[in-house]
DNA sequence: AGCACGCCGACT
DNA sequence: GTCGGCGTGCTC
């Protein structure tokens, strides 16, 4: 800049356009005061109305569109002092804006996500446990109770990060230091984001791993645009694969990204990573305390953390020289974001790869069907990872057919006396045994015996769970908490409940009866408040302190349990339910990594999947372990239905407080639809998958083209045909998750 | 996202 | 007669 003024041929120029992080449809233009240089990306604080923001500097004054009066622009107040967002990072904004039809100021605020990123530094308090004794009259609550335990020894630390650890509000530790419990300490050592050092620890490769991580490495030297599917199961050592092509980034100077569907629950790769490479990487999630993020999104946009590993979000930060992105667990549903600006963050890592020309990994042990798709059709490349101990550590997988009189359990139970008998054997032998039911709580449904109320939340179209060790009705879709009634509100009854259904906490109950002196452990979102919990119940199962694994989802992910030889899963027909064609993939994908739990190292395992329609594909597929075959049946239905990944499709989601108001536009948008196309169908409109979510009605309509159809610019001229009141929301969501 | 402006029900 | 509800629209 210095160099072009005093040269004089490029004058600075008077005006700007300054991309605010707001639901703006195009950037405003600022003055710019004579002694300030701005270029494209600079980080602005400018006036709006009564308020300064932070906002980018989105072109030069060149602009050629109609421009605003002169006289209405207000200068730029001042230049933020950090390197210029790069110029890909804010064609991927645009990118990611004009894809999923959201303004770009929408995406824009995902990129400074941190609205604090800008502000200038300021001190940290951290807290402490200090000399302060414990008042007799302080009450200690459980939360307290674990917060003094967190920070009993150990450093300094910030309150968020407390408050997470202890599964609470960062009040819970405010009030604490008031009392006088907890000392504060002005905190200076925030993470220096050492470079991770790619010789520090290399692991020895098996001759496979040896060739795929070659493969990568290669691609990373080289640069320039790829995309590889990495398929193994677990235990195939994909991870340590891709450290190689991580550990290649870094030789070459680049930044390297690796995106996890839930970062939170992830100490284990952490630590993995840092055995590989000496420090820990920079970590990226919502859950981040602000100051963090702050100091964490300042470190990447000035190219001083090297590798970031984070969830979804982590994709927007301002990488000056990103070289590769690994999605790890690419199938995951939680890459893909359903509020705000609606957007699949595998995809959108995608794009961002082939706009800054470097290398994606992909890798999954049950690959989706889009990218198996695209492996196939030459898009991506493949590498497949063969098992470690080639087929024989698979786990063998018994279907038990509940509709068998023989095998069904009694009344009000819900373990078949096979899987029973199995438990039990598995105990004597001094094994350690699982059981997966993904349904946190008691009972899924409770209704009254007297009047057959149900519970149902206030504020969505679901039950309400019943949870018996917080003793809450609670639900799982808006959060909503209520205590459980004594009495029924419609009728009054007292007592007059009933459980419908099993939850974790019921079969927890069952095997309690069943089994008097197993040790039982829980693991499911409700018990687990934070990572330490998980990790602490991880150990115990480790050292041999658990006998019976039971929990949900969480308990799916990638643990390694040597003494662990029997996988049960109560419901495997849950999730098939619906008939929606993505089912299907999801619960093989689930229930494929539930049965990777049994049987590592030399024990063998077995899985036995309690269900009611033994001869569904999905159950087939697992009991031989056939999934290539089981992924071809589902591709050829998909492609003569021209579902994605061979057709398109995106869906309206009309949404407002006001059932009546919703239904209206919903039909509005119903009659403006392009049914002039023969090849385009619309569905709807429909009750959106949950029909009324956080006391908004969701209405939904469908629309499906074939590949060879950007559906954005028939979905933009559609919109335009219904004019929406501002009461009424509408949300595109292009390649949406569920097809009903 | 804020914040002001503007049009219809219960208060001093 | 006002105070205030939040629907609608604007901010360079």
């Amino acid at each position: 800049m210095t160099g072009d003024l005093l040269s004089g041929v490029t004058a600075p120029p008077a005006r700007v356009r300054v991309q605010l992080p707001l639901l703006l449809p195009e950037p405003y233009d600022y003055r710019v005061p004579g002694d300030m240089s701005l270029v494209p990306g600079s980080y602005v604080e400018v006036p709006l109305g009564p308020r300064r923001l932070f906002g980018v500097v989105w072109a030069d004054g060149d602009w050629q569109g109609e421009r605003v009066e002169e006289r209405k622009l207000r200068p730029v107040m001042r230049a933020i002092d950090l390197p210029p967002m790069p110029e890909i990072t804010r064609r991927f904004v645009e990118w990611v804006a004009s894809y999923t039809m959201s303004p770009v100021g929408a995406v824009l605020r995902m990129a400074v996500s941190v609205s604090a990123a800008l502000e200038d530094p300021r001190a940290l308090t951290a807290y402490t446990r200090g000399e302060g004794e414990v008042p007799d009259d302080l009450r200690l609550t459980p939360a307290r109770k674990r917060i003094l335990e967190i920070l009993s020894d150990g450093p300094p630390r910030l309150a968020a990060d407390v408050a997470a650890e202890a599964g609470c509000g960062t009040g819970v530790v405010r009030g604490l230091a008031e009392a006088g419990v907890l000392t504060t300490v002005p905190m200076l050592a925030l993470p220096r984001f050492p470079r991770p050092d790619p010789d520090a620890n290399p692991k020895t490769l098996s001759g496979a791993q040896r060739l795929a991580a070659e493969d990568l490495t290669a691609k990373v030297s080289a640069g320039g645009y790829s995309a590889t599917l990495l398929d193994g199961v677990t235990g195939s050592g994909k991870t340590e694969v891709y450290f190689e092509a991580v550990a290649a980034a870094l030789r070459t100077g680049k930044q390297a990204l690796v995106l996890l569907p839930e970062i939170a629950l992830s100490a284990q790769w952490l630590d993995r990573f840092a055995q590989r490479f000496g420090v820990r990487p920079a970590e990226w999630h919502s859950e981040m305390a602000p100051p963090l993020r702050r100091h964490t999104w300042r470190a990447v946009a000035k190219g001083e953390a090297r590798v970031v590993v984070g969830a979804r979000s982590a994709l927007f930060l301002p990488y000056p020289d990103l070289g590769l992105i690994v999605v790890d667990e690419e199938h995951e549903a939680a890459f893909k974001q359903e509020d705000g600006v609606i957007y699949h963050a595998r995809d959108m890592a995608v794009a961002r790869a082939h706009l800054g020309r470097f290398p994606i990994v992909l890798a999954s042990a049950t690959p989706s069907l889009e990218t198996l798709v695209n492996a196939e059709n030459g898009r991506y490349s493949r590498i497949d990872l063969p098992s470690r101990h080639g087929g024989a550590s698979m786990p063998d997988v018994t279907l038990i057919d509940m509709r068998r009189k023989e095998q069904a359990p009694p009344a009000r139970q819900w373990l078949s006396p096979v899987l029973r008998e199995a438990l039990s054997q598995t105990m004597l032998a001094g094994e350690q045994g699982m059981l997966f039911l993904n349904r946190r709580g008691y009972a899924p449904l409770t209704l009254c015996r007297g009047c057959g109320h149900r519970l149902q939340c206030p504020n969505c179209t679901a039950w309400l769970v019943e949870h018996r060790l917080s003793k809450r009705l609670q639900c799982h879709h808006c959060g909503y908490q209520a205590k459980s009634p004594d009495a029924c509100p419609e009728c009054e009854a007292e007592g007059s409940f009933v459980a419908c259904g099993p939850g974790v906490e019921r079969v927890a109950e069952e095997v309690a009866t069943l089994f008097p002196d197993a040790r039982i452990a829980m693991m499911t979102s409700d018990t687990l408040s934070g990572p330490r919990a998980l990790r602490e119940v991880i150990e115990q199962v480790k050292d041999g302190a658990v006998d019976l694994l039971i929990g949900t989802q969480v308990m799916a992910k990638g643990h390694h349990f040597p003494m662990l030889t029997l996988v049960g899963v109560v419901d495997a027909d849950l999730g098939l339910a619906g008939g929606d064609p993505r089912a299907s993939e999801r619960t093989f994908q689930l229930l494929h990594q539930v049965a990777g739990r049994a049987g590592r190292e030399e024990r063998p395992g077995r899985v036995m999947l309690q269900t009611y329609m033994p001869e569904n594909p999905v159950m087939q597929a697992l009991a031989s372990h056939d999934r290539d075959s089981f992924l071809a049946v589902e591709a050829d239905q998909r492609r003569q239905l021209e579902m994605p990944p061979f057709g398109r499709m995106a869906a309206l989601i009309v949404s407002g407080e006001d059932e009546g108001a919703v239904d209206a536009i919903a039909a509005a948008l119903g009659r403006a639809a392009p049914r002039d196309r023969e090849d385009l169908t619309i569905l709807g409109p429909a009750p959106a998958p949950l029909a009324i979510l956080r006391g908004r009605y969701r209405r939904r309509l469908l629309i499906k083209g074939p590949k060879t159809v950007s559906l954005q610019p028939i979905l933009y001229d559609w919109l335009t045909r219904v004019e929406v009141p501002a009461s009424i929301r509408v949300q595109v969501d292009i390649d949406p998750y569920s097809f009903l």
